[in-house]
DNA sequence: GTTAATTTCTCGACTGTCGAGAAAAAAATC
DNA sequence: GATTTTTTTCTCGACAGTCGAGAAATTAAC
């Protein structure tokens, strides 16, 4: 059933406009908001009002006067206006950052995360407890902080904070606003990893070609294998999904994974799996718990040099890579593909099995090869995501609060 | 880049609001408008005025009054408002439909389409020729033609009219744009044949379930193989894909496929592929053009019967169709999952192997095997499918146009 | 005929956006 | 220093849209 609209609704829309903008561009004055939304000015005018009544927005100090002329006011987030808190979760640390409502980090730690009591109940009392922490070295009260962003590796539900399965805790769901609720009255959203990054490649994109960006995946390379999707629909909002990309079926029957299952693409891809192969361990050996990554090292160095099992590990690691893109591509449209992740300092060994393991698929013969991209530095762009993402939403949030009509009635009563 | 809102797009919103109650629900008093749309009486009664001074709804004929009390006014859509053609073309034959503004079949008649001659410059020519003629047929100008909506088998173009790749005429393009646009003012559009099943069954279940629905595809099983995919956004829309199933990868390097790659899972699970697995022909034997449904009647029989190469030609149809689909929905979120096509009669030959097929992955050992269907009027539903589809976007055209304000204005002056 | 029930229409209030021009404020000029 | 120019912001009146409440219309029941 579709919702109707109404002016109170435009209203919105146009207010996130504006929010949208400040965050995309910085602190703007009056005349160039008015440009980049193509709102008219006196439309402007009511709104930043509003917002500033509201304490949403702020007038920012005025800078050095340029030209001649009425010098411009620029608007810009009230950092004050509330704070939130990026959790990202890895297989051995969990780091926490707080950040106010202007994206600006304003303080971060990480805690690492042992390995023999990982399970769900120590990691659940270690986020609790670190959270408190969090907001107490900055003297914030709990209400302060309109948002808890956590991000993970694996299968995220896509409307509920739930983390379906992921690779250290398998099965263990973890609803993290059923654990958080208590204490906090934050909204608590959750996204995987690789989605995060997407997203920041999406949002970078959209900045580099304008209207042009259409669509994008990032695959992320390691001891397990992520895929986020984001695509921009029609208008113009990006959408952004994380396929169970590692889980998904290679070959039936084939390879023991982590997750169990046989022949996942991450049984021939992933960390674990390529030291499988370069041993020539049974591929129905239970997996290694945890791969160090000067292990990988050396086999690369020996794939580098011509070692010819080692050199095989590489290739049918990309190999499966390739052809599960090649199944992505041919359920989605085309699209580029960005490689990140520890596994990227391979790139140079997989990416003949990726290109080969792409060509074989009726997709690429039709439409060709697909751009590959890497990208090194996935820890940002992780963090990026997640800024992108929970501010967006945030606003949103505010925007629709009516904090509008609500504070006009506060402050005229 | 967000495009802003105006009071202009609420009204335009709401109109097609109004429209589509009527499109869902039939002949509709200003009560009951009110009712569906959630809007107010005042604004229904400004709306309806509009629409109808725009001769794009008219108030029906008094039904016989059935309370008491003032007796309501029907509103429906004006018949003579425009019409639509819809054109399905099969692989050996082509159905020409046309249908008025309020859904209702005016004309229809079909036409061989002889193989030998099957080139794209043919069907061109008899295109244009049967277009004109149904037109004529009816008496209507061609300006009063709005829209033609055409449907194949094969790769579509998801935002122009263009068929990228058919069964039949392989990579010979074809833009339907182009090709009729000398002649025709009406927009032209294109969808894939299972995508529009997968429309239709998906309105269908939105009807029953209300607001439950959230996804479904459509598999449709014949000579090649289609996938369609619909999901609910979360603005209410269904969002319809027709993902390059049948020739998603199956077996890399696997048996020689129609399109000229190897190891799609059309070339296990077309009834080409079938009649060769039963026959034991070598999987690399160029697949036959064409093959009478009898021959694979004959091959189902025995099958039932216990033919040992037999069932093995469906089982391995079934394991292919079902390691596919679990890759789908590794992809997306679960979903039930409708089969229909001719090959729904080899159902209960083929489920076994579907099932094991899903059976193995990661995503149905997690949530369970997803629920399956079979819907036996493909026909029926592709219709649908065009009407919903054609209507829907005629009524948004209508709405955009402006029409309320151009016309009062016209009627003004 | 009168009353009750039901549906549709109309009016005034409210919220939105917009264009044009007034007001503000600093630099340039006389 | 006063005046003009330039740039930016604000304000006002016009117009579009929705809504609630009650008036008007119309029929069945009494």
């Amino acid at each position: 059933m579709l919702a109707k609209s109404s002016t109170e609704l435009v209203r919105q829309k146009n207010s996130g406009l504006v929010l949208s903008a400040l965050r995309q561009h910085g602190p703007l004055a009056h005349t160039e908001l008015s440009d980049f939304t193509r709102l008219s000015s006196a439309t402007v005018s009511v709104i930043t009002a509003d917002l500033e009544r509201a304490q949403i927005i702020e007038k920012s100090e005025q800078q050095a006067t340029t030209g001649r002329g009425r010098p411009r006011v620029l608007f810009s987030p009230r950092r004050d206006c509330g704070y939130l808190i990026v959790v990202v979760i890895s297989s051995n640390a969990v780091q926490y950052s707080l950040v106010d409502y202007s994206g600006r980090l304003i303080d971060r730690f990480s805690e690492e995360r042992p390995r023999e009591t990982s399970g769900v109940v120590s990691l659940v009392a270690a986020l609790r407890d670190a959270l408190r922490r969090i907001a107490a070295r900055s003297q914030l009260a709990h209400d302060q902080v309109l948002m808890i962003s956590i991000s993970s590796k694996g299968l995220v539900d896509n409307s509920e904070p739930v983390l379906r399965w992921s690779p250290t805790f398998g099965r263990d769901e973890i609803d993290f606003a059923a654990v958080l609720s208590d204490e906090w009255s934050a909204r608590i959203i959750l996204g995987n990893e690789t989605q995060l990054v997407a997203a920041a490649l999406g949002r970078q994109d959209e900045n580099k070609m304008g209207g042009e960006f259409r669509a994008l995946a990032a695959l992320s390379l390691g001891h397990s294998i992520g895929l986020g999707i984001v695509r921009r629909d029609e208008e113009g909002h990006h959408q952004i999904s994380a396929p169970n990309f590692g889980h998904m079926m290679h070959v039936p029957g084939g390879a023991l994974c982590r997750c169990g299952a046989r022949g996942c693409i991450e049984a021939y891809a992933g960390f674990y799996a390529m030291l499988r192969t370069a041993f020539d361990v049974p591929l129905d050996t239970i997996p290694a718990k945890f791969v160090p990554i000067a292990e990988l090292d050396k086999i690369a160095v020996s794939a580098r040099h011509g070692g010819r099992r080692n050199v095989l590990a590489f290739r049918q690691a990309g190999l499966a890579l390739g052809n599960g893109l090649s199944r992505v591509l041919s359920l989605h449209e085309r699209m580029p593909i960005v490689i990140t992740g520890p596994g990227v300092r391979y790139y140079d060994l997989l990416i003949g099995g990726i290109e080969e393991g792409l060509a074989e698929s009726h997709v690429v013969r039709m439409e060709g090869m697909p751009e590959l991209r890497v990208a090194i530095d996935e820890q940002t762009l992780v963090f990026e995501g997640h800024l992108n993402r929970a501010l967006s939403i945030l606003d949103n949030d505010i925007v629709r609060k009516g904090a509008s009509v609500v504070e006009l009635r506060d402050q005229a009563g």
